[in-house]
DNA sequence: GATGAATGAGCGTTCATTCAT
DNA sequence: TATGAATGAACGCTCATTCAT
């Protein structure tokens, strides 16, 4: 018996934490793929070649595995914007809360950026991943957050947060459909986008 | 058999349109509440009190009949559209879009602002009615066609057309939520993000 | 076409009965051989050879298939029983009922008196048949019925109505097991003994 | 390893006849609450804390514990009614083993005496208990056994034990469900409907 | 022997789709 | 063509049972 055996951790142990992140990572996958509402639990158990009811002795329920995941996007999101929402002006907020968000999306993407059946009437869902969801949310809250602090123009602040994270989503969107990925490019264009609008980023006009 | 036969269509194409028509408007209700993915055709054939099979005589299957929905929703729609395309300059074109887009949405809204399944993890899925995604579609065309034509900044055209669709998207959905509902405060706002963004909007800063 | 067509059915119509009586009987089947909480719906189809959907097109749940067999024997013998119940005095109502159950459970019994599954701890679970505990029940509302008329003697109506059925019910299975079913002795025996007891019975004594 | 393992049973044992007290008990609670096929084999072992496998070094099935059980109750009641055979006469014999079984029923009636689903079509179960079933089956022999030695009337013996426990077992139920359980005057009753049935009850007549 | 996760059959039910009428 | 019952795959979920630890 090795003498180590104090940080060694049991098969059990091992097979169990491997089993969770299977079905994490299939159902990941699944999402991105068909979409919450078109993903079933068989899908995702079906990914991980574990029988069918070991997906219970996970998750209660298809809700359930997207709630795991949506919190560990958060969960691994929320402090990078936490650190932002002190310091600087509103702009500084808005470019580095964007940039974050970018990166963050561009590390992870790989999973989520999956394809989507082609023939499917998908009407632009974005974010449908859970991860994607938590994150957007938190940028929403922040965005909503320094509005009414003051830290943003006084305007209809339901509507402005909305018309940001809509920049900031679609544009995210397409940036990760783009080979290279550049973060630095669509953030520049996002923010100039958010604060200036369309003329903010015109040399020529009509 | 009735000798009136032949001063009409004959009653056949009578109720062949009509059955058509009754299944579309019954798929519009069905899709507005309950949402594509979860709406059935069973939902469907069963609001519009025909027999089941009936339905595959006109449609093959749900995808079809959203896709014949969204047909109708952009055909009503982009004659609007087409008329703004040549006159005027971007700026001009740009407001008298949204206009029209938001005027369009709230004439329709009733149908499928309807209720969502209110738990859900629901994730910002927007248009979800077949005219909405398809007038949406027609939008972004005409953006995108204003925008290489010369008519618009000379920026990312694509990161362009996302973002201008994307708020004037949010913006409306918030929009219809609203009572009473507000177009051309909307349609203000939504402009004035898209052509000067938030520093476009602010008395006040940081 | 045959000119009495309006004594004809459609065909469609004729195998719904069909099928709608083939379930019935599968469920008779089931229930008596596997009990109600045991039988499932699957066992009930799976013996009809129908898809397993085409069950719902007639019965929402096992529940109801039960309630409409018991129905179907409560129908049946209800007026049967009515009849005895004005008429003559008690002695003669309790022979008169008991014969005309035990006659019924005899007409029926082919279906109802299957064979268990052997080796199950069954318990002694009587009438397990929907149309058996209808029957029971009619029987068990006459006596009490009787009863409370005065037209039987002034005891604990309850307990006297409970040991009479469980007599009738304990006998009458007894003598479904015996080949050839004897309605007539059986009958003889349970209405001594519910009349009389055993001392009625006996000529010995120890 | 502890020294004094040699001046008692081994810990093994010891835990060993624990759990399979606390698999039995548990069986007994989960039987009289849910009903011996609602049961499950999951339902015993929640309540005992065991884990799941550990019922299976004990019972292959839910049937065997059930067997167990009701080896039990039989084991227990069994020299009581074994006291009752060989002496006085029948009526004496009769009256003793009823006022025996309605006691040992009032005696442990709590286990057994809990709720059942309510709404369901639960067709007069009785002795749901295995407890309750082997006691029975025990009384079912003496009186059998007492029909046949000669110490009882000449009839029909497997009729007259039938219905004997019939009456028995009937009445005990009802019983068991009033308040206060009152064993005398069931037994007085049982006692006199077994030997003299209604007629023997009854001071007044039709 | 105790553990408890894995297994996979099976359940009730719904649904898209077919096809005889 | 309209009808609507039949079909059977698939779904979410539970369960008895096994077996590596």
């Amino acid at each position: 018996m090795p003498d180590d055996a104090s940080i060694s951790v049991g098969k059990r142990e091992q097979t169990k934490v491997q089993n969770r992140l299977a079905i994490l990572d299939a159902a990941r996958e699944v999402f991105g793929e068909l979409g919450y509402e078109t993903a079933t639990v068989r899908d995702i158990i079906r990914r991980t070649g574990l029988a069918a009811g070991t997906f219970y002795n996970y998750y209660r329920s298809k809700e359930e595995v997207f709630a795991a995941l949506a919190d560990d996007g958060a969960r691994r999101f929320a402090p990078i914007l936490k650190a932002l929402r002190s310091k600087g002006n509103f702009d500084t907020f808005v470019r580095e809360a964007i940039v974050a968000y970018f990166e963050f999306m561009a590390d992870e993407h790989i999973t989520w950026a999956a394809r989507r059946p082609a023939g499917e009437p998908h009407i632009h869902v974005q974010g449908e991943t859970p991860e994607m969801a938590a994150v957007f949310a938190e940028v929403k809250d922040a965005i909503e957050d320094a509005i009414q602090r003051g830290h943003g123009p006084a305007s209809d602040s339901e509507y402005m947060a909305a018309a940001c994270i809509a920049v900031a989503r679609e544009v995210g969107d397409k940036m990760l459909m783009r080979r290279p990925i550049d973060t630095a490019a669509a953030a520049d264009f996002a923010v100039d986008m958010i604060l200036n609008g369309l003329n903010g980023l015109r040399g020529a006009e009509v």
